[in-house]
DNA sequence: TTGTATGCGTTATCAT
DNA sequence: ATGATAACGCATACAA
């Protein structure tokens, strides 16, 4: 606690910058000094006060993830592969949970500040940052999971991302293919504007529509990414008897929960009702049964938003936009419409 | 990002100093001149760094949540409930990830020297932590989920847990009380010493002694806390053929993957095989069946945790020990057992 | 190869 | 009520 460079090189017989050359290899030292220090640093357990070294330094190595949204299982595995990628650089690592209503960049710009990081990786949250928020963000950052609108120059920042309206069509499609035409759908403020819920809002609207089939407002249900959530949902859904035979739900956590509504009804997927989720969380294909899903490649894109990060930190190369293809995973829990 | 208080003083006309009370609220300031100040403050958007204040403070406000395992769902309701109490205080929280091979106080000793923390909370891990080891936290912590071993002195620390015995003991009573004579046991490291599945083992163990029924070492199986884990070492277990008709799994995850075996090896849940979590996740509610659970109160144990952890960084009491009891829920997915 | 001196942005002590 | 200044622990330019 207590032992700073100066008892360091005190106690060593050196100089304080001979301290310092050590403890950070630079610089030329001979190896009797070099010794002779790295001893003493580890008998008093010296450690580097990080505070004055990124005062002084101005530049840190601290890489901060932002998440909106930690109890989401699918971030988890994300989470946990992000952390492992950037301790495996040496970079020191923060989680910022960002609280359901706060904006994530203002957080972040805030944080910048604070703990003057070198990188930032954006995970979950709303799409509808204005260009000039962005551009307070002085560090490079990375949106992952988080597609931008339009009006963002994509020069000014990354991103690693799924096409969420081309997956939830994609998703949308296996079902009408399948004969169904009553399809629910649930997923969090699907009409509120710039959401994820309102992407894959808008493909399941596009199948429907290119398909030749009507859509009915009363079919959408909005609600949170719980299961709890997606069960209320669903049972409400049951409720209106519009002869449902299929539910799309924009999360796996939603599908969970919507699944149960239906099994409790006393219904059966698939044969009465077809439950196709999305993202590709694992407690989706341990429930039972194994419940149909769009899986996102959660590990591969954790991977590459480090990757990214760190190609934009070394300056290797400017700022990229990677889009990651989701894949259906067909596992009985949707099924060809019986005639009526 | 440039503007310091240098420049927000020159800006101001006033004095460094000056600025500092009035963004600490500290000392007398004139109305005029804090307004004054203030204004300068935000239309610059200055924010003060946290580096230069830590360093002249010596004593931060920062409080950090060490997790170990931090994709399980059980701690990501608590740590969401933490950090809300957390930033409810107005302390800046950071989560630390801890891989699952390292030692966590070792990762908390150098944090605490790199971020100069004033409070510490433990998640998850082991508990075979020496009284040295304890010693060299010079800050506040509290165990939460994390019993330590007799070994240490209880004065030095202090903890929010459930007596993982005692419930596992409970649990399974629970199902000796409904007949079941070869109850499975599923946990993760059941046999080594000081892990949480350790400690419910044993509490598995004693009632089976108790009760006057043999164990049976060949009904343990060792797994890692996830439903795929869980999965396979229900199935090893099943193929075993030891006239099993329970399943005790020392999480609601793995009891997930157990009951997905159950299920999928064309069995019945509960009528052939029955079967009992532990913790109280929302998912085992929401699996088809509901699964039966030791149900830990994960909320009011975070919130406390936060109550303990702040009562000694104000010095308002002294180490504390709280032990929580956990419920059993009866959802269905145990029953009493058919005769042979 | 090594040591000295300066400054990073802030807080706190002490004058004024 | 306010301003000048030392000190926090470290990195680094520069001197030796």
């Amino acid at each position: 606690m207590d032992v700073n460079i100066k008892d360091i090189a005190r106690i060593s017989g050196v100089g304080i910058s001979t301290v310092s050359r050590v403890i950070n290899n630079k610089g030329l030292v001979s190896k009797a000094t070099r010794d002779k220090v790295l001893r003493v640093v580890k008998e008093y357990n010296y450690i580097p006060n990080s505070n004055a070294r990124n005062l002084k330094t101005t530049q840190s190595k601290n890489i901060a993830l932002m998440v909106k949204g930690i109890t989401n299982p699918f971030f988890s595995n994300m989470i946990k592969e992000i952390e492992r990628q950037v301790n495996l650089r040496g970079y020191p690592f923060l989680i910022q949970q960002v609280e359901d209503g706060t904006d994530e960049i203002n957080a972040a710009i805030q944080l910048v500040k604070e703990k003057n990081l070198c990188g930032i990786i954006f995970m979950g949250g709303t799409y509808n940052h204005s260009e000039e928020k962005f551009k307070q963000l002085t560090v490079p950052f990375v949106l992952t999971t988080i597609t931008s609108t339009q009006e963002v120059d994509p020069a000014i920042f990354s991103s690693v991302i799924i096409n969420e309206l081309k997956e939830a069509y994609k998703a949308t499609n296996y079902l009408i293919s399948l004969g169904h035409t009553n399809i629910g759908f649930l997923a969090k403020s699907p009409l509120l504007d710039e959401t994820t819920g309102n992407r894959r809002f808008l493909g399941y609207k596009k199948a429907l529509e290119e398909q030749g089939l009507p859509y009915d407002a009363g079919l959408v249900e909005d609600c949170e990414y719980s299961p709890s959530s997606g069960f209320n949902a669903a049972r409400r859904l049951l409720n209106k008897n519009k002869g449902l035979t299929a539910i799309f739900a924009a999360s796996d956590t939603i599908a969970i929960g919507a699944a149960k509504a239906v099994l409790t009804a006393g219904l059966s997927i698939p044969d009465d009702i077809s439950i196709l989720g999305f993202d590709g969380i694992e407690m989706a294909e341990y429930y039972h049964p194994s419940l149909d899903t769009i899986s996102q490649p959660g590990t591969e894109m954790a991977l590459s938003s480090v990757g990214v990060l760190f190609d934009l930190i070394s300056e290797r190369s400017g700022n990229q936009h990677l889009v990651y293809d989701a894949v259906l995973l067909k596992r009985g829990s949707c099924k060809m419409i019986k005639a009526r």
